[in-house]
DNA sequence: CTAAAACCTGTGAGTAACTCACAGGTCAAA
DNA sequence: TTTGACCTGTGAGTTACTCACAGGTTTTAG
């Protein structure tokens, strides 16, 4: 299989197959005659494993260190389920957060009902975002001055 | 007020300050003496509303341009309407996908209580996300070979 | 047999919104 | 006067790709 072959047989860009080989996460032989990359069934299984996991969340260095550890024969299992616990808190948080944004913002779309629709005046900018409160910051927040 | 200052009222780091003043979302005068760049009580405003729009999921060019209309003494009520209107619906989206998601990861943990915790082979990986399903390919999915 | 299309190669840049590092200038306090 | 804290501009790093480019190879059509 050769850099397009694998690429359509697991659903991606081309390009993405030759960004994992850069990376490390496949490992194609080369055709000595032309340099040319080439891909087996396992290698095709890794690149389906990877893009599966990106889909859960795993970042590429984690599925990088997952690959290795089954290379070296270790299982891998208790460290993914690991991450992936971790991973699930995670989603979970970004739920819990989505969600309120949803309530704030369908609040202010109630609000804005309410509003004149011209500019409320020439110089302030559009009221409905610049009383926008800050979020109570709760535990977790990313983006704070100090970490 | 100086780079720190405003930085510091609006609770941002120093370098975004910078950032957006390269960005031009911010025009401060400068001090002939020393070029320092001064800040006053409406940049101070203009930078608090970029962070609440940035809150909502507004982009940088999208916030360049509400304030630009608002400089120009146009209300841009109406525009930011018509962004919060599809931020909303992108939210809910976004909200949808991942309780999509943590289903699936529940379903899986629960699946993996049944499996043996010692690799499964020496040669396949683990099989919680090898056998992971892809997600039905439902409409408005990003990654997709063509487009 | 040849010419064009389609693929391959490696490398470098672009994406979003910052954040950090660096080298050198300025200013307040001790 | 010498720290230390701030200022300046610029350039690089972050993530996971995606695209562009220039040049080499292979396949296909005529």
């Amino acid at each position: 299989m050769k850099v397009k072959d694998i690429a359509e047989a697991a659903g991606v860009n081309p390009d993405t197959v030759r960004f994992y080989t850069r990376e490390n996460l496949l490992k194609p032989t080369r055709n000595p005659d032309n340099n040319y990359q080439q891909f087996n069934a396992e290698d095709l299984r890794r690149l389906r494993f990877a893009r599966k996991a990106r889909q859960l969340g795993f970042s590429l260095p984690e599925i990088r260190q997952i690959l290795e550890q089954a290379d070296d024969h270790h299982s891998p299992c208790p460290m993914v389920r690991d991450v992936f616990q971790q991973r699930l808190a995670e989603v979970e948080r970004e739920i819990r957060e989505l969600q309120e944004l949803r309530q704030r913002m369908t609040a202010a779309m109630a609000a804005w009902q309410n509003m004149p629709d011209g500019s409320p005046d020439g110089h302030t900018i559009c009221r409905l975002i610049e009383h926008w409160e800050d979020p109570a910051p709760s535990a977790g927040a990313a983006n704070e001055v100090e970490e």
